[in-house]
DNA sequence: CCGGTTACATTTTTT
DNA sequence: ATGTAACCGG
């Protein structure tokens, strides 16, 4: 195994008499030079949007090293996702001119399996561990919940496994969950199912993602003598995105610290948006008190975006009042103001979008400088639509990733049956894929006899093929399957593992199962299969692929081409743009209802970060749209603009919204501004031709001499053109020339 | 057991 | 609209 105190980590060259040159600092600003060069005990950068925080992380790590204050090995960087860890190895290799192979530098899980592949055994864990993708962690929890006549209809698997997912994010191991939590989790059983889920996995030698943090932690605090040895090695410790993390990984970092205290963590609290898998902003606004005596450093200089966008966004983030508080600035203090523009529906909405990419594609912007940041996936289906009649190239981001995609994973399960046969989750996800009429019936008997006899489900059968218990139309297959089993695992001993998968999707018929399949899809997911095989050669052993398979996200594959980006505003945190569109800006939608029933007050403060952080992804432009009418699967909403909308900064938002129903109304014209209130409006006459509707009337202008009389055309934009029939203290009743409406704006209340 | 049909849900997502 | 999971009849 690979022993952790192997590691490259020979002395630097002796450094001769002269100091160790510091011109990388020079370019650097003063705060960013000062959260470089403050390396010694707990400092909390806090670094807002576009300050160069990824820079000062680098610098930083190589600055300890160029000066001599550490080796490599005794310097602990932990990121968040895999992408990040690249970046920051890539870039401190560059700077320091060396192979990082071999560095603490990699993400919490990442350095945690390293941990337990070392020292697992301390607490009883086979290190041969594989990892639970969330797949089978649901098939498991399910069983369970089958096994104890639990109705998975009241209560899902997947509840349950948030339930556990939040007590691990929190350290809590079931013996030490005392909360109310999980409580009403099928009659307060959910402890019990935790613990049990538990030991099925251990059974299996599986861990899951929240397993490597809490192991870990149990590994530190039940062996003082192992995590000493990891304390005194770790004289710096760099966080990033320390916002991010969760109870688990605080505690973690928290001892590992403790030796040396010299931990540096940066991050963003108006950037933390992700508490609900875990995340907890308090670790980053308590940092002062967790560790006593901490420098902060505030980077607030932003060297991405226009003062405009700048103060748009500050505007919006101050009215959140957890938070630590600072205040970015730019010397690049005018461009554009962030646009408002309000929409009917939205179709519209993505008409104005695709207009104003068309205008911009004629100026200087490439394509690729554009991104649609949407509040949830099911947004982008519009501006797909609308997008693709105007030719506009897109992609979108997110989605399924390459290794979660269905033929890849029941690839990687039969590897995983050949590498690890005690692995029944992954058996039984291809026991019968392709089809080999193994179904339920036969699978229940297995299951039973498994349990019982304390066997995974490939050793319980060899028992069963010896008995009665099956049919001989279950045997025979099940009987070929594990004889090709066998073969394979002995060809996976000699052949190298590219050849080994090949051998297995074709003589397990999985790939014939895809050619045979006449939907369109069958000959992109051959195509994925082939390059699975491809990727397989790269990897020394099936066990670093498996674990690279079930660490390492595939990330956006290679963009061919300048495309406008589409993704959701949760994927867009950390990257920028020239010009950003931020559609959907509607209450209930973003701010998201759930959102606020679930968290309140917080929820709210959430749903601003992400806000914040949507704006301040555009370098040069950004426009904000809401819609009046939106299509939510297959329900009309009717909806009020987002109440963000008048929290940014009025002076640095454009207004473009056409005269008529919301906002303010600029230019007007002939046609009538109305506003309508949710009691006194109502239909009349439904289903003829002519619509007549209350409303009530506004003026567009305060000068309010204007007035509409019987007779006058008006325009309204939910029901088009129509003719006041009379008018009388306010309300009008009007003809509309159009029917089809099909919903009653209810719940419409203008604030006053 | 299989395949077709219906019912159902649908914020955000990394490891 | 869309995808998945449960369901039912052959």
């Amino acid at each position: 195994m690979n022993d952790p105190f192997e590691l490259s980590d020979e002395p630097e060259e002796a450094t001769p008499s002269a100091p160790p040159p510091t011109v990388y600092l020079d370019s650097l600003n003063n705060d960013q030079r000062q959260a470089v060069e403050a390396i010694e005990g707990p400092v909390l950068v806090l670094a807002g949007a576009g300050t160069g925080k990824t820079r000062v992380l680098t610098t930083r790590l190589s600055h300890i090293l160029i000066q001599g204050h550490a080796y490599p090995g005794e310097i602990l960087a932990v990121t968040f996702t895999n992408k990040a860890a690249k970046e920051m190895q890539e870039r401190v290799a560059q700077m320091v001119d060396r192979n990082v192979d071999g560095w603490w530098l990699g993400t919490f899980h990442a350095l945690c399996v390293r941990i337990l592949r070392s020292h697992g055994n301390a607490i009883g864990i086979d290190t041969r561990f594989t990892i639970l993708d969330t797949d089978d962690q649901i098939r498991l929890l399910k069983q369970i919940l089958r096994e104890r006549d639990i109705d998975t209809k009241a209560w899902p698997p997947r509840a349950l496994l948030n339930i556990i997912q939040r007590w691990k994010d929190r350290g809590l191991v079931p013996d030490k969950v005392v909360g109310q939590d999980g409580e009403d989790f099928a009659d307060g059983l959910a402890i019990k199912l935790y613990k049990e889920y538990q030991t099925r996995m251990a059974s299996q030698n599986t861990l899951d993602f929240g397993d490597l943090i809490l192991h870990c932690l149990t590994l530190f605090t039940g062996h003082p003598e192992i995590l000493k040895v990891y304390q005194e090695r770790f004289r710096y410790i760099l966080v990033d995105e320390y916002q991010d993390t969760n109870v688990a990984q605080y505690l973690w970092l928290r001892l590992l610290a403790q030796k040396h205290r010299n931990i540096c963590c940066v991050g963003d609290d108006d950037q933390s948006i992700y508490s609900w898998r875990g995340a907890e902003v308090g670790n980053i606004l308590r940092f002062e008190e967790d560790f006593p005596g901490a420098t902060v450093i505030r980077l607030e200089r932003n060297y991405r975006s226009t003062g405009h966008i700048l103060g748009a966004a500050s505007g919006l983030i101050a009215h959140n009042e957890g938070r630590l508080g600072k205040t970015l600035w730019t010397k690049d203090p005018g461009g554009d103001k962030v646009v408002v523009q309000a929409a009917w529906d939205g179709q519209e909405e993505a008409r104005l979008v695709g207009e104003e990419i068309e205008v911009l594609q004629t100026k200087e912007y490439s394509l690729g400088e554009v991104a649609i940041l949407v509040r949830t996936g099911f947004q982008t289906r519009e501006f797909e639509e609308r997008l693709m009649t105007l030719g506009v190239p897109y992609r979108i981001i997110g989605g399924l990733r390459f290794y979660e995609r269905k033929e890849i994973r029941d690839a990687v399960a039969y590897l995983r049956v050949i590498f690890q046969p005690g692995d029944s989750l992954a058996f039984e996800r291809i026991v019968n894929l392709p089809k080999r009429g193994i179904g339920q019936a036969t699978m229940q008997i297995i299951h039973q006899f498994a349990r019982s006899a304390d066997k995974p489900l490939i050793e319980a059968i060899e028992v069963l093929l010896e008995t009665d218990e099956l049919k001989p139309r279950a045997k025979k297959p099940l009987g070929a399957l594990l004889e090709d089993f066998t073969r394979w695992r002995a060809m996976a001993e000699v052949e190298n593992h590219a050849d080994v998968l090949e051998t297995v999707l074709d003589e397990s018929g999985y790939l014939e199962m895809w050619r045979m399949d006449r939907t369109p899809e069958a000959p992109g997911k051959i195509e994925n299969l082939k390059e699975l095989i491809t990727a397989l050669t790269e990897f020394d052993s099936l066990e670093d692929f498996l674990e690279h398979v079930s660490l390492v996200m595939e990330n956006e594959r290679a963009s061919e081409g300048e495309k406008v980006t589409m993704m959701t505003l949760h994927g867009a945190k950390g990257l920028e743009f020239d010009v950003v569109f931020l559609p959907g800006w509607e209450e209930k939608l973003f701010p998201h209802q759930l959102s606020l029933d679930e968290k309140g007050r917080d929820g709210l403060e959430e749903e601003r970060r992400l806000a914040y952080v949507g704006i301040t992804r555009a370098r040069k432009k950004s426009y904000i749209l809401h819609a009046a009418n939106r299509r939510v699967y297959n329900e009309w909403r009717s909806n009020l603009p987002s109440r963000f909308v008048d929290e940014l900064s009025e002076e640095h938002v454009l207004k473009r919204n056409k005269p008529g129903l919301y906002g303010n109304n600029q230019g007007g014209g002939q046609s009538a501004s109305l506003r309508e209130t949710g009691p006194s409006f109502s239909y009349g006459s439904y289903g003829r031709k002519e619509k007549t509707v209350t409303v009530n009337a506004e003026p567009s202008f305060s000068t309010s001499d204007e007035k509409y009389s019987a007779g006058q055309r008006v325009f309204h934009q939910k029901f088009g053109y129509g003719r006041v029939l009379n008018s009388d203290g306010g309300k009008l009743q009007i003809a509309f020339e159009k029917a089809g409406v099909k919903k009653v704006m209810e719940n419409f209340v203008e604030e006053a």
